[in-house]
This record gives C-alpha cells, sequence and structure tokens, in this order.
DNA sequence: TTGTAAGCGTTATCAA
DNA sequence: TTGATAACGCTTACAA
C-alpha cells in the first residue's frame, strides 16, 4: 500500500489542519466559518495550524457541501471604452463590503455568447446575477428561471418586464435631448447608432429620437440613420457618410459617446466647427466626454448608483429579504460645447 | 422520511439523467466527456435525457472530481481606461478556442488587494494565471509555487526575475523616447509618472527617462518629476503644477498615455501650443491616443501579441508541454502628432 | 464545546 | 460497452 501523505504535500486539506491541530474536521470548519462556536485555546491552536500550513478552502468542495458560493456574476457586453467600469466598480465595491466575490464575464455584444457564459457562471454556481440590458435569448431566461437565480437587469427601465431591473428610460432620456436640439432650430437631425440587435439600449434610443421627432410633426423616418459598430472609428466613417448628404445634417445625435468622439474627430478632420456649423451630442456620460474637444454634450448615465442598488438588491433577493424590485433612476442631460444652435 | 425527490426539481443533477436515460452515473459522465467510448444508442438516449432535463454539470463538483478546472484567470490592475482590455481580449481569444474560460479580477493596483484575488482564484481552482508586471508580495509569490500554479508576468520584462513573461523593456523604450525627445533640442524635460509603489512598470519607465538623460551627460535628479495618481484629472494637474515652474519644461514625458491626455488638455486649458510651445509623450498606444487632438505620440505596447503568447505558454505549462519562458517583445515609439523641436 | 458521520455531484478505477 | 463504487474536500445535523 502506497502512503496516502507522501513528503511533500503541496495542497493541505482541512483533514491536514485538523490533524495538527489536534482536533476534528468539524472543528476547524466551525474556526473558519464560525468563530464564536469554538473555544478560545482551540480557536487559537486551529488558526496557527492553517497558518503554518497556508490554508485555504478548496472552493469547489466548499460549493458543494454548503450550496452557496458566495459569488456573484455579471455579464457585460464589453470591457472595452470602460463603458461599464464605473457601475461594476461601484457594485464591486458593494459586494467586497459583504464578502461576496464577482466574476465578471464579456459577451462581445452577443446573445448567444451571454447565454454561454450564463450557462457557465450558474454551473459555477454563481448565487446571482447582473445582467445589461433586457434583450437575450429565451433560453438564457429560462435557465435563470429553472435555477431560480436572483438576477437584476441595469442600464434599463421597462416597467413590462418581468424581472428585476434597475435603469434608466433610454427612450425617454433620449427624446428629452432631441427636444432640446429641436428647441435650438435644428430640423436636418440625422443619427448615429450602435447595432440594435440584440440591445435595446441601442434600439430605444432612437426609438426615443423618433418620438421626439413625431411628437413635433416631423416625420420620423425621414430622419438618416446610420447603424455602425461600437467603435470611435466606426462613429467617425458614420458621420462621414452622414455628412455627405446634401443638404447636410446640422445635428447629429449619436447613441453613445464613443461614436459621438468618432464623429466629433471625422468633423475636424473635414474641418466642421462645432457647434458652430454642426451639433453633435452623444449619450452615457463616460470620462471620454471631457477629454475630446469641444468637451461633450451627452445624457448623463447614474454609473454607480446603479451598480451600488444592483449589488444590494441581489444581496437582499439571495437573503430572501427581497423578491426583487423595479428601479426608474434619472438620466439628465450633461450639457457641455457640442450643441449649439442651428447655423442659419 | 421526507421524500428527496420532491415534484419540482429545480438542478437536476447526473443522477437524474442516468435515472432517465436507464443507465449508470458513469455512463452519463462518459457520454459528457468522452462520448466515443459509449455506443451510438446509448449516447442518443443519454443526450436526449440531458437536453429534456436541461442538465448542466456542477462545477463544483466536476472540480473537485476531476481536479481540474479548466479555467484560468487574469488579474489585472483596473479596468478602466480600457489600458488591459486589448490584451485581455486576445488572450480570452485564444483560451476560448482551447475550451477554457477565463476568470478576471481587477486589484486597483493594490498589491494587499491582489494577494487576496490571488488566492481566491487559487482556491477556485484557477489551473493557471495571467499576472500584470512583477512587483507584489511575497506571499502572493509563496502561495503560486507552493500550489505549482502555472503564471505569467506580462507587460513587463525582467531576465532575472526567476518566472516565466511575456512583455517588454519598459525602461529601456522609455530612454528611447527620451533620446528622441533630446535630439530634437529639448533639455527642460519633465516626467509626470503613474503612482509607482507596487507598480514596477511605472517605476522602470521614469528610470528609463532618466537613463536617457544621464547617457547625455544631463543630471536625472534635476528632471522635475509629478507622481499622480491614474486619471486623466490628475494627469492635467499635474501638469497644470509643472508649467508653473520658471523656466517651464519644454517637453513633458507621461508615464502613459490617460495621464498624457490629461496633460494634452491642460495644455488646451492654458493656451499652449502643442507641440510648438510644449511637446508631450504618452505611453501604451490606446485608442486614446488618436482619440485627443493633436493624436498622441506614445510607446506602442504589443497587446495583441502579449495576450496571445502569455495565453499559449500557459496552456503549454499546464499540459506540461513548457516549463516557462522569458519573451521579450519590441515596443517602438509609436510617431504622432505631439512631439516637436524645442522652441527657440 | 467538540466529534462522528452523512451527504454534496462529479470523475475514475475496476470488474463484469 | 457498461455498471458499482470509492474517492474528492468540505459543511452540517446530530450525538456526546
Amino acid at each position: 500500500m502506497t502512503s496516502r501523505r507522501p513528503q511533500s504535500k503541496p495542497v493541505p486539506t482541512l483533514e491536514d489542519v485538523a490533524e495538527r491541530a489536534r482536533v476534528s474536521t468539524a472543528t476547524v470548519s466551525r474556526c473558519l466559518n464560525a468563530p464564536q462556536r469554538v473555544s478560545a485555546v482551540t480557536r487559537a491552536r486551529v488558526m496557527a495550524a492553517v497558518q503554518e500550513l497556508g490554508y485555504a478552502p478548496n472552493f469547489g468542495a466548499q460549493a458543494l457541501a454548503a450550496r452557496r458560493t458566495n459569488t456573484f456574476g455579471a455579464i457585460i457586453p464589453t470591457m472595452e471604452n470602460a463603458i461599464f467600469a464605473r457601475g461594476l466598480q461601484a457594485f464591486q465595491e458593494v459586494l467586497t463590503d459583504e464578502g461576496v466575490t464577482l466574476l465578471v464575464a464579456s459577451s462581445g455584444y452577443r446573445p448567444a455568447a451571454e447565454e454561454e457564459q450564463i450557462r457557465s457562471l450558474i454551473a459555477r454556481g454563481a448565487d446571482a446575477l447582473l445582467l445589461i440590458g433586457h434583450d437575450r435569448t429565451a433560453e438564457s431566461y429560462a435557465m435563470l428561471e429553472r435555477r431560480q437565480i436572483p438576477h437584476v437587469v441595469t442600464w434599463a427601465f421597462d416597467p413590462d418586464a418581468p424581472r428585476s431591473s434597475i435603469g434608466f428610460d433610454n427612450r425617454a432620456a433620449m427624446a428629452t435631448l432631441t427636444a432640446e436640439v429641436l428647441d435650438r432650430g435644428h430640423r436636418r437631425i440625422a443619427f448615429i447608432s450602435a447595432m440594435t440587435n440584440g440591445n435595446d439600449r441601442a434600439r430605444l434610443r432612437v426609438e426615443g429620437a423618433r418620438s421626439a421627432l413625431a411628437a413635433r410633426g416631423l416625420d420620423p423616418a425621414a430622419m438618416p440613420l446610420e447603424e455602425t459598430e461600437y467603435s470611435f472609428h466606426h462613429g467617425a466613417a458614420a458621420f462621414d457618410r452622414l455628412m455627405r448628404q446634401t443638404p447636410r445634417p446640422t445635428a447629429v445625435l449619436c447613441g453613445n459617446d464613443v461614436l459621438a468622439a468618432g464623429a466629433l474627430r471625422q468633423a475636424r478632420e473635414m474641418g466642421l466647427d462645432v457647434p458652430g456649423e454642426v451639433s453633435i451630442t452623444g449619450f452615457d456620460d463616460i470620462e471620454l466626454c471631457e477629454i475630446v474637444t469641444p468637451a461633450l454634450t451627452t445624457v448623463h448615465v447614474p454609473h454607480r448608483e446603479m451598480g451600488r442598488r444592483a449589488a444590494r438588491l441581489l444581496l437582499d433577493m439571495r437573503g430572501g429579504d427581497s423578491a426583487g424590485e423595479r428601479v426608474r433612476l434619472e438620466a439628465p442631460i450633461k450639457w457641455r460645447d457640442t450643441l449649439g444652435p442651428a447655423p442659419a
């Protein structure tokens, strides 16, 4: 019979600690999870053994036995552009305070990929999930239902959706901004949108602009629309296409700040004064807005508050202290320097 | 005795699948992990059961039994500014192709937090780890050693460090850039650095500039240095402080592009022409460089290649096909528009 | 306060 | 090709 305990034991287990501290594994477990239920002297002995051995619990075993991982998951569309970074940061801060670990995955804006990520996070035992927007496969929601995983949608507010959400009204926010643009005399208004497929935020922002147009008796269908990928360069290219039209738009609404930054750059490239000859607006209010020149007028998104509240809600839901809720946050216009009156 | 199988069973297990397919759990497991070892007809029956039940393996149990998680971890200093996004993306692409999942954690540039993240990722059974830079606590390295977790350091190259790394020479790259600045006649050169504590990349970049100065017989200690936090606004503030000196610097080297973007903004704020009155350079070559005006001259970092190669190396190390290696990649100057001759 | 021992859901080793 | 069954490392009644 070969020794079950070779000389160098690379990974100490609970049993090793127990042996060294001359107690049972149950006591060691208690020391770690409910220290007050163990006498001070025993505890000291156990903790010393833990130290000496460099013991760390095996996560898989722990999850298996306790049926709880103390892990939340978040699936965001992208890690680039720092769009979701600030909100996620706030989300994580709250979780860390409560001793839960955050696992982050990104889907690249692909619903199929997101479904896979959800599956993976569930399999890993995520206790709860943070999601962005409502658009996803039916199977994604089915899994969450089946496993009864608390989840909350952020970055969107839809009172009719049958799930918790903490977000803002993308449509209304863009409608408000569009109304302001109209108030400044603009009539030839164009729109650069992110791909709307599988992205309700993008879709609703376009709809918001159209509804504002319609509210003033203008034809929403007449608004030139460029739908393009999420990048600075795509924004620039889309702006270029838009400005080749005759007559030229006097205002270009962008579905997000990154596209707007691209548009702004292209305007300079074309020698167009912003906002003198053309106005440009963004959406999201990320740091980039203050970096570009002129600074970008945009819609402010309450990144940190969304993140914090989502964390609290998920924590409550997991603990059974909440059955979920729908929260509508404000997303006001952030005035900077790229929106001006329509040129004469 | 209460029923062990209540009516609605939210989470199907291997056993449920086995029961439904009328085979043993061993056969189901084989179907999932080594399909060719199961007869076609049995397999069909099992897969059908899997489908019908919506079965997904329990990750914890799987990890426990198989002693392998097929999960790699990456710990980056920050998710903001998209600094590490591109490299991480490339890293993940390779892993995904090989069927391994990536877990990402961020440390906020705090070594203690990073140690905690390493501990957590190890406990979760990460098969291998991607790290940024060499600076971390001794305990961090001790854990990796003890558990024999393959790991690779990126974003830095240190031939003397006793571990694998795939990076570039931060010091040499900044020295080269500084030499170019000197060649253009600049003598009053200042430096804006990220916090160097626990950040070898930042420290080496400063050292690189100093060594270039020394190589020309200039006094490195005379170079004004502002060490500040990693943000656009801190960069602007640091630049402001620097430009209040008399005589004013004619060139400001920045430890990274974000700080440089802030400096650029502040220069405009102060009505200073770049590069006419003052030159500004960055480091990292992130997308931001092309967004700012004028476009930023910087040091190009091979983000994607670093990520890809790190993934390959870690995969090989896990498979026992490599004992690790040290790779030095090039980090050439990326010429754009913010470095000009020293003003007369 | 502490120990015993029965799981938790897989994988993997043997036999059949 | 398939099935029993012993791990895997931990938590948690229940007993002492």
